[in-house]
Order: structure tokens, then sequence, then C-alpha cells
DNA sequence: CGCCAATACTTCAAGCTTAAAGTTGTTAAG
DNA sequence: CTTAACAACTTTAAGCTTGAAGTATTGGCG
């Protein structure tokens, strides 16, 4: 019983929906094993995903940002936003600010702390990415990475269609 | 899912990490926005992707699969499948019976109902990814589809080091 | 001023996910 | 037979995620 035996199952059919399912589940398969990667790493350091990206926002904008702000950037909801950083801040990692021009508003920073442990976890994190796509050659990267382009476009066009049909 | 957004300082530079960084975060994106999509529609008929990939699993083995057979397919943890099974079996879509050969062991069949249910959805399911595959060559996915399977092997082949490293 | 809509954030309920610990059943060595 | 190792599954604790409901603040308008 392999691991893969799912994916590849029904191969023979190119043309046709059962093509675009085949590269659909490929693509996700791709996308799935190396995020999993990475979160054993971080949990391995005890920190998760989410974590490395909030403070990977914030060490982009030393002047801070808003609940708000993050919470776009991340594309991630309100109150995620709101869990994770109070989970940082009592970790010492991020401090918070009372905003003086907005009664409404938290501005969010690392804190030196967390600046250095996010230095730590970034460069390690350069590393498990690049190894991971070291039998990769450069031609095949920027193949990819033109594909993955037009691949996005046309998603993003048919949305549109489904939000115009709706 | 998250948006790992470390942003690379020269773009030229492409044997070295930044470009691998881009690279993780376009195909990261291409996924996420394809499976929120998804996870959309599912959510409006009142189910979820997992629930989804665990009916599939069992419409190509109507002989039925064991809780570890579905865990190993999907890449879930056991504990996870346990969750999502009962959760069928409490709506009728998926039956459970002992294992005669193996008394720890449960086989997993999708029910009648269950089979109808997911014949709908997963028509629905392929019409939804083709049109998002809609504007996008026949060459460019096989392009594509070439491509990720290389980089699959490079993910895997780079975890094999780490294993024997550790 | 006083009301009201919009905004920023928090809280909550529901569901997904995992790792670890626990239970039960199987297998094989002694 | 007995026991120990192993395998299948369940349970639990912790965390992520969302959408909806709730609180507090702001700013505009009469």
């Amino acid at each position: 019983m392999s691991k893969t035996e799912i994916r590849e199952k029904h191969d023979g059919n190119i043309s046709g929906g059962p093509a675009d399912i085949r590269l659909w589940l490929r693509l996700l398969g791709c996308s799935t094993v190396i995020e999993k990667r990475l979160r054993r790493k971080l949990a391995e350091r005890s920190s998760t995903l989410p974590r490395f990206d909030v403070m990977a926002a914030l060490e982009r904008h030393p002047e801070g940002l808003t609940m708000s702000a993050l919470s776009r950037q991340l594309l991630v909801s309100n109150g995620n936003i709101t869990h994770l950083v109070h989970w940082l801040v009592k970790e010492g990692l991020v401090q918070i600010e009372q905003c003086s021009r907005d009664g409404r508003s938290t501005i969010t920073r690392l804190t030196p702390k967390g600046g250095d442990t996010f230095a730590v976890l970034s460069r390690e994190h350069h590393q498990w990415v690049e190894a991971m796509f070291a039998g990769f050659g450069a031609d095949d990267k920027e193949g990819l990475f033109a594909l993955l382009g037009k691949l996005r476009a046309s998603v993003e066009e048919s949305n549109e269609e489904t939000v115009h049909a709706a």
C-alpha cells in the first residue's frame, strides 16, 4: 500500500476532466508535503507556521502594524490574529500598545527578543526550503514559476465569472 | 493555510535561496486559493473537504478500507480519521464493520446513500476544478504536471537525507 | 450635543488537525 | 501456554481557523 497510490490511480486519461483533477491533486500534494515538513520543523523549535507568519509580517514593518493590518496581510480572520498575537505577547516576542490616535486600534511590534527569535527561525526556514528544492534545476524553477503564474491567472479569472454569474 | 511571507532582498539571485522562497510562496498561493474555493463550495452544500476526501477514497475502493489505510491514503493522522468516519457514519453516508480476519481492524465502506451523495458532489467538484483550470492550455497542464512530479521527487529526496542525517 | 453607522477588536461555537497516551487484539518466540 | 512485541484504533489535550455575535470607540450628521 504505497503512499502515492491515491494520486496516481487512473493515469492514461489525459484529455478531459480527469486530467484536471489529477493535476490539482498533484499540486495539492506538493504543497501539502512541503507545508507539513515546515510545520514539523517549526514544531521541533516550539513554534508554528501561523506564529512564524505573524512575526515575519512584523519584521517587515518595524513601525508596527494594527491587528486589522495583520489580518489583511496574512489573509486570515480577525479572531485568529487576536489569538496568535496574544500568545506571542505572553511569550514576550511581541508587544502591543494602544494607538493614541484611535482608541480602538492596537499597534503590534516585535520585541527585541522577538526579533532575535525570528532571525534564527527565518534563517533555518530558508535552509529548509532550499533543501527541498535542491534536486530541482534552475530552468525547472523558472518554468514552474511561470506556469504557476498562469494557473493563478486562470483561477482568478474563473472566480470573476463565478461572481458575475452569482 | 498560511502565507509565509519572507521578502527576498535581491531578486536577480536565481541560484540562491530567495528564488526558492518565491517559488514556494507562489506554489502555496495557488494551492491555497483553489483549496479555499473548493472548501467554500462544499460548505454551501453542508460538507467539507476532509469529508469529501474520505468519501472519494472509499468510492475508489468498493471493497472497503481500514481506518489505517484511509489514514495513509489521505496523509492525515489516525485520530483524525476516527473523527471523520464517525461523523460520516452518524450521517448514514458510511458503514463500518469489524474485520473477521483481524479483530483490531475496522472496514469502512460507502453506504448506498453515501454513494449517491458522493456522486452528486463529485460531479460538481469536477466542474469547479475544470472551471478554474479552463484558462490553462493542454500543453501547460502537461508541463506543470511533469514539473510538479519532479518537485515532489526533490522534496522526497531531501527528506531521505534529513532522515539519514538524523 | 446626541444619535448612528462604521470600524477595531474580542469572544464564542464548531470543526479540523496532530501527537501522545491508552485500549484492545494479534503474532510469534520461548 | 505465556509473554512480549507489535498493530489498529480511540481518546485527549493543544492549537489553528472561521464566521457570527458582542463590546467599545470613532466620526459624521442633524
